[in-house]
DNA sequence: GTGAAAGCGCTAACAG
DNA sequence: CTGTTAGCGCTTTCAC
């Protein structure tokens, strides 16, 4: 039915040598400089193709990784997750290792046996999935969450850093009244945006104001309606740290309508440095998430995990203060 | 290694019956009433799973279907590639079958062999694929392309149609000087989509000018290069039709910018009903896709023909023009 | 209805 | 280096 039926041991008559030559051939074993030629010419002859589920019965390995990815509303507007399956994919193309993308809604019916390991990322509303594979000891990586009583590795972006380090160069600039405009308190990298903001006014001596930090769902409307409240304050921000470019982008927006002047009234710093949000006359400062590298990382610790038990790393990237137009000294 | 180690065998033994009766179990196979009872409680007690590629090598399925993407450059900011690919997903997903993704870039690894059969989302440069596929005869279903020498499932969007009433619903409201700002010509759909706009404004008896017939390869850039070209012209147009809403979103931006009021002094339509264009003040007329419909139509042939070999069908959805702000009389 | 047994196509010892 | 052989875990005749 599916495939030509054309077997090892049609190869193995062919090139007249055992099946056990022929598989390791495939298993590009050493054979004899003549031996791989007739294999070889069978091989291409009949236009053979090992049948992958037959080879991982017997051992072998399927060279296909699962990338899970929790289906939270919006996800298919969202620049990171788009990034994370478009950097996994293209990484593990380059190693000619396919793609199983599973999107996690409600079903935990992901079934591990049709791929060699699997990258999780994030996890939010699926921890009892993370379990399962745990416990089923298929070779795992987590992208950008710390499931700490896990012993599971980990390739996670230093979210609080970035954060620190972008309020930083804000309070640089003079600016006191600073606002946030924070992620989903219920995702791990927004709390961890906002701690690195928290701790940036702190050490500058700046108090927190509650005002000024306002939680979104990263969608654009919220952005909206927040900074509707951020500028019906008595004393509105004169410079924003947004968790993301697309609600920074909206920022900019709204700037613009209520002729606010960016970034001589207001200074506004994103994250994720989204291609997308460049548009426009201003480019905006941003703090940029090194993706593909989590995605490389990400695959390449799984290979390893495949190719033999290893104890379980945990990586944290560095994300880049990209400067551009949209801050000025207050 | 990965997964429990649990077998066939281990649930037999503990339900006291063969691995004859446990497979029927799985496999839904009518079993006493008493049988069943002893092999559900050793299945749940063990927590047996059935290893798939153990299941497949002897003949069962996979429930794991493969959708194929053509990797172009720009795919993962483009409405139509990520709607189609979330649309299977979910699809699939209220089924409870895997979804194998494979984003086609330049190595033809796809392993058909993990999967019953394949979805084809569009075929770009990857022609060859399909022929291999085919000749594999493994159950496939293409989306939105023609390959008429092959005999295969198709599942289409009526582009000629849809980009022939918008240009019509335009004729309607006065407009003789209408731009067109096409796709990439080597896509399909642009194609079709050009020869609908040219056809509506022939029957109209509105001669064809080259100058307003402008290719873009979808993307804001090149569109904001051609607009300039089509308002440098003598007589600029009054109406425009874009191949995309992201297109026709940019031509609200340039316009905005240029003081050309819509829909006063010139009317726009797009081509998608992407929510992501409906911000701002002008909420966008355009043709909707019904991608939702296309992906499940594709799952559903595609199930069809694994469960029995049948003849090719194919399908082609209507689109739906959806009248908002964008156009007025000339 | 059920069990015994014969493979599915491949890999991995094991001898040679 | 190479061939022989014993499974991998499951489905499926085929008898009973």
């Amino acid at each position: 039915m599916s495939s030509s039926k054309i077997t090892i041991k049609d190869v193995a008559k062919r090139a007249g040598v055992s099946i056990a030559t022929v598989s390791r051939f495939i298993n590009k074993s050493p054979l004899k400089q003549e031996n791989r030629a007739k294999v070889e010419k069978a091989v291409k002859d009949l236009g053979y193709q090992p049948l992958i589920y037959a080879r991982r019965l017997a051992g072998g390995k399927l060279d296909s990784f699962g990338l899970i990815i929790p289906g939270y509303e919006g996800i298919f507007y969202s620049f990171y997750a788009l990034e994370i399956i478009r950097q996994v994919a293209s990484s593990l193309d380059e190693k000619a290792i396919d793609l199983h993308l599973h999107i996690y809604w409600n079903q935990d019916s992901f079934k591990t046996s049709l791929v060699d390991g699997v990258i999780l990322a994030d996890v939010i509303g699926n921890e009892k999935q993370v379990k399962r594979l745990v416990k089923e000891e298929i070779p795992l990586v987590i992208i950008n969450r710390n499931l700490s009583d896990l012993d599971v590795n980990c390739v996670a972006v230093n979210n609080f850093k970035g954060a620190y380090e972008a309020s930083e160069f804000l309070i640089q600039h003079g600016h006191k009244k600073i606002a946030h405009l924070a992620g989903d308190s219920r995702v791990q990298c927004s709390q961890e945006r906002l701690e690195g903001f928290k701790s940036a006014l702190s050490k500058a001596g700046i108090s927190l104001k509650d005002d000024y930090i306002k939680a979104t769902n990263f969608s654009r409307k919220e952005a909206r309606e927040k900074l509707e409240e951020l500028f019906k304050l008595k004393v509105p921000p004169t410079a924003i740290f947004c968790c993301s470019d697309e609600v920074a982008s909206e920022v900019l927006n709204f700037a613009e309508e209520k002729r606010i002047e960016v970034p001589k009234e207001l200074s506004v710093i994103g994250f994720d440095d989204n291609p997308h949000c460049l548009y426009g006359s201003l480019m905006l400062t941003t703090v940029r998430q090194p993706l593909r590298e989590m995605a490389q990382q990400a695959v390449r610790i799984l290979k390893e995990n495949i190719k033999s038990k290893q104890p379980p790393q945990k990586i944290i990237l560095d994300t880049e203060l990209i400067i551009r137009d949209t801050v000025s000294f207050v």
